[in-house]
DNA sequence: GATGAATGAGGATTCATTCAT
DNA sequence: AATGAATGAATCCTCATTCAT
């Protein structure tokens, strides 16, 4: 059997094993034997536990951002499309991969961001490639409505952030409330967010002094 | 030296040790000697690591619980004050609590959330009384501005939903990034959400058919 | 609270308790809690977890032997009374007393024999004073009628254990068993036994050779 | 090294320290160092201490029984041999082979009976087949002899047990006391209970009304 | 290319025992 | 006379990792 193949396996098992259990709980014996080979074989292939979970992090992080990325770019083909259709799509694409792959969202969602940093840092690169691609849909705009110079892109990243924690929360949810769809959740999104991003392209900012 | 004091640093080390380092690598050694007190002691008080876990999680939410009820509570005194001002004020409490106590927030959000039945429901049953909280805030106006009868419970659980996971990512990416304040933290809420909420009880809402 | 009453309810919690767990699994925790004392108590007034031990051997084999000893002498008292009447006298007793004293029963059959010199010690004092007690039955009849003097000590010491052993069996049988009494317990051993001891009192012996 | 070599070690060790420390005070570590291999191996093998106790148990069992049903058989062959020349036989083998293994006759007489239900069941089946076997050469003579319908298969199970009991008692003995062979203990236990077998089977039972 | 065999190190949990009061 | 507070020392068990083949 090629190496690729028996790769993929392991990789497979990694995920799944690594999402249900978490990176502690989860042991060599368990992920060798889902994967059906022996534990050297593992060792031989990805080293360590810690380079096997790198490794895990890294091809769920691609296959998120790419399923988002070709749902958007899908969409940017067809022409004169406003931005709102485009977050709509890239949002509906993230609800549809994570709830098909739900070990995979476990481990960069919950598992990569609760130790230390060799893991840490991965998930931050994906987090940052995120980010720039939502600064993108909305970021050039919101900076260049606010003539106040002081709307950076910290403010950018902090938007970003209430986003997808939003759309973490509503996956959840969405994955344990009977009867909601992921075109459901991202509906609720939008129509929580969409409207106050736009007042915020358009230079309205709410503070506290009304 | 009474009981009640060496529970207290007990719990005190527990938490600092579950947030830094997650439940499973936490070893219950470092939990004793950061402590100050010898292993058998930690276990004639608290019983096992699932336990001490699950009192570290309690004694957290209800610290957060109680941060952003006074908060509130303490502003709805003052007569006549709109919903996003005592919303604001409860944000703002929220932020600044989980900045004080990062340890304890981390416990919450990262390592409760991510082992198991016995912890998950400690946490959902905060999330929720959270939810109920903004519920309480938001919802009544929202649904008498709908007229729409299909915009129902569920409608307003999602937005909850939407709002607490939107606030909990920020929190924790104020706790990691330096130099984010936690009033900050709470603009970008309220500048992300509250117009978008705003909308919502006007009766607005957003769908992909433009 | 006089000092005998509370040793005797420390006992009585200890042989509950050993009889139950087993030497080892029996905690002083667990004894001290069931006696209805601290723990520092037990130690001021019993010393250590062995001397606890050897003087729970001690009193319940007291007990079961003065409960033997009394049912035969109470026996004896009537005049002209065979030996196999005083013998079914002290069984059924025996009998009686090990169903009524599970517990201590367990002590001496299970436990003290089970762990090492300091308490099997102990348990081979008692069961000496048994075998005395029966020697004193069957014994000199016994030695008398065989002229053969190679029919020793050991040679009664060996009946003895058969008849111990078997009594131990039958006990144990008769509890299991719904429905057979300690008297027809005594009875199935006094058939099992007594004709093959009446025959070595007369002198008969088995041997292979015919 | 092969596994089957390395278990049977593990076997040895491990009935060698049970037997002589009990259930309880034997340790894993005592088990590993004894029979020269590392504590995980003997987890890898035999999983657990209950598991590695009750492997014991049957091992030791299965050999005592086939020792015994060997003797047996081996008599049988030759033809026209007697009951009581059968039980001799069987007598023998029993106590020469508790001879020639104390500690695994410990395992089975004295540790496996103390401690709980996952053991006790083991040997009670050991005993049971035991009983059943002797029935097979003592039964069917008593119950034939016996007119009285009342001399039922209680009965016989009751004389099994007397006898099992006191030929576990005298191995016991045979063990603890210098100089007592096997052949001795089995004369003992025949001319302590052959010579009561043959009087019931000639319907002669004792009565405690004489 | 693949594995059966093996282990050093560490972690949760329990227990007999003591002291200061 | 009695106890609340405290611990050193084991004990069972698991796991990431490595060789020899």
């Amino acid at each position: 059997m090629p190496r690729a193949v028996r790769e993929r396996q392991m990789l497979d098992a990694a995920v799944r094993t690594f999402g249900q259990r978490g990176y502690r709980a989860a042991s060599m014996d368990e992920i060798a034997e889902l994967a059906g080979v022996s534990k050297p074989l593992v060792y031989l292939y990805l080293n360590s536990k810690e380079e096997l979970f790198t490794a895990c992090i890294r091809r769920e992080a691609a296959a998120l951002i790419a399923a988002v990325r070709d749902a958007v770019e899908r969409d940017a083909a067809e022409p004169g499309l406003p931005a709102d259709r485009q977050l709509w799509a890239g949002l509906t694409a993230f609800f549809t991969h994570t709830a098909e792959h739900p070990d995979g969202w476990a481990v960069l969602h919950q598992q990569a961001r609760t130790h230390g940093e060799p893991f840490a840092a991965e998930v931050a690169a994906m987090r940052d490639e995120m980010a720039a691609f939502v600064t993108g849909l909305i970021g050039e705009a919101a900076r260049e409505a606010h003539q106040d110079p002081a709307f950076g892109d910290r403010d950018v990243a902090g938007l970003a952030q209430a986003l997808v924690g939003a759309a973490e929360s509503l996956a959840q949810w969405a994955n344990e409330t009977p009867g909601v769809s992921a075109k459901e959740a991202a509906a609720t999104l939008m129509n929580f967010a969409w409207t106050g991003l736009g007042n915020l392209m358009d230079g309205q900012r709410w503070s506290p002094s009304r």
